[in-house]
DNA sequence: CGTATTTGACCAGCGC
DNA sequence: GCGCTGGTCAAATACG
């Protein structure tokens, strides 16, 4: 199968975050709880097959971080949306989604079946909010900031 | 009580 | 055309 095979912008990061010490519990920070999911239809991405975007269309970037954690706290809130087992991989693929109206964006976490101490974090889209938490930590900081402006500065 | 998390089912795309 | 994989949603549950 393929393994790596982004049509858009593809990041491949080696972040050591050993040492960072990521919480897996929830936080009583933020109240805001996305409703538009009522108003979500059965049919909602299939309007367009695979053209018109033939290049761009979701920008996605994978990144290997090196933790322990599978969620990686980059000072957004996520909410798992789903877990799917994938055959090539002993262990499940998480989905996340950012918990803000309006700010749709999409994370993927999977571990590697290679290295159970490498997890791929896939972000999908971007936020459309700025982070009003300063607890993440500068290093992964500069890594959204730097995504984030490849992906400003692709468009 | 509010919200995140969990699990199962459903759907769409692709392969064969 | 059918089957499989992957992806998402939705309801129930758990936890703060």
């Amino acid at each position: 199968m393929k393994e790596e095979e982004e049509e858009g912008l593809k990041f491949d990061l080696l972040i050591d975050n050993s040492n960072n010490k990521n919480k897996v519990g929830t936080e009583s920070t933020g109240t805001s709880y996305d409703k538009n999911l009522s108003e979500k239809n059965r049919k909602m991405m299939k309007s367009s097959p695979k053209q018109g975007l033939p290049e761009v269309k979701r920008h996605k970037f994978a990144f290997q971080t090196r933790s322990q954690v599978d969620v990686l706290d980059d000072g957004y809130r996520w909410r798992k949306y789903g877990q799917k087992t994938v055959k090539n991989g002993r262990f499940p693929r998480s989905y996340y989604k950012c918990t803000y109206q309006g700010c749709n964006v999409k994370k993927q976490i999977q571990r590697l079946c290679k290295d159970e101490g490498v997890v791929v974090t896939t972000y999908e889209g971007m936020h459309n909010h700025s982070s009003d938490d300063h607890k993440y930590n500068e290093n992964f900081d500069h890594i959204l900031r730097r995504m984030q402006t490849s992906y400003a500065n692709a468009l």
